[in-house]
DNA sequence: ACATGTGAACTGCTTCACAGCG
DNA sequence: CGCTGTGAAGCAGTTCACATGT
């Protein structure tokens, strides 16, 4: 299959989202152009992105909404259930373990590790915290598809190192450093410092 | 000035946060070379973001890096103090309270709101949740640049809309829904369920 | 000799416009 | 007639290559 665009991705997982709204809603049908009204962008690039994956509507009405919601799952890999690991278990860590949206969308919180005696054993939405220690032992088990890295800046690196050598190939950084990871490695870096200094930036700048 | 790509500010961004490392170290000069391999880009690239700001750099030596560091916090804002209000003390908005990184980038909590009675009151790194009844009173007093929403999916809009309407130009929210702002208000979205679908498709369709 | 700064070429995403089909 | 699907055009961001300055 093609090259797809990180950022058809994403608007097609923001589409998923609205589709979801109205589906709930008895919603029989949805034109590109009410689509592109919720996700904020224009009706040609809602069916460009679809496009890129078949044709999903029908001339002179739009698309089902049930139909088109569950493409857009398979796409996406919605509704397989992916296992998931966070390592740090802090503030965001455990705040992240216990929200909710979390197993809405599939992902199950299968492992929690630390390497700080005091939070190993406490127990986040209703997983213990592991050892560091006992990582790559414990991981053979679990088996997690998913790396959510919640450590400091400057253990992320050792963190990620670890995640890829294990054979994770999909890693969400949420530690404020700029990670290098071997290119089977899929890693998302969501970095709080960085989206406040764009909006400095926005500020001081204009909008 | 001339309009810059977002993409170009969030690698100043992250150019700084290297620059403030080697600061730290001593290091006299760095090139666009060595500042392009801490970034994961090309030293082409560099020298592109930095020159469509001015010409920082010493040909034949690279760039003084307390001098451009300095430039760096200016174009960005950082080192200002942004007066910073959390909408939503829940998980998140709590979490995010605590952490460090916040005040360290000159971005200092002034304000916490929420509408849950059993929340109210309660203190999170020395601030005081108010009652969001309160909301409009409180923000002539607080005048925050930014607000940070951490509320649920369904509240995310009207509180983006109480906010602008208050004057707030910059927002930064968690809420897993896409929202609607004037376009003098710049609106960020750091959305978990988004990048973690932006995983599993990563997983599905390889990396 | 070395590394910056920048116009020019290139790549790729977005928008346009319309043919095609229900 | 309405709305999709898509090639073509337009535009923006990235990379290239080299003249320029130290």
């Amino acid at each position: 299959m093609k090259r797809i665009a990180e950022s058809s991705v994403r608007r097609l997982s923001l589409y998923l989202r609205y589709l979801e709204d109205f589906e709930r809603l008895g919603r029989a049908t949805i034109s590109s152009d009410e689509l592109a009204q919720c996700g904020g962008t224009t009706s040609s690039q809602v069916r460009k992105d679809l496009s890129l994956f078949g044709s999903f509507g029908k001339r002179g009405l739009g698309y089902a909404v049930p139909d088109l919601a569950t493409r857009l799952r398979a796409i996406l890999g919605v509704g397989r259930e992916w296992r998931v690991i966070i390592v740090g278990a802090g503030k965001i860590g455990t705040a992240l373990a216990q929200y909710q949206g979390f197993r809405q969308h599939g992902f199950k919180l299968v492992g929690l590790f630390d390497v700080d005696p005091e939070r190993i054993g406490q127990k986040w939405a209703g997983v213990t915290v592991r050892d560091m220690e006992r990582f790559e032992r414990d991981l053979r088990r679990l088996r997690p598809h998913i790396a959510v890295v919640t450590v400091p800046a400057d253990a992320a690196q050792a963190v990620i190192d670890r995640v890829s050598n294990a054979g994770i190939k999909a890693v969400l950084n949420f530690a404020p450093a700029g990670v290098q990871a071997r290119d089977d490695v899929t890693v998302r870096n969501v970095n709080m410092a960085l989206e406040l200094e764009v909006l400095s930036y926005a500020l001081i700048h204009g909008a």
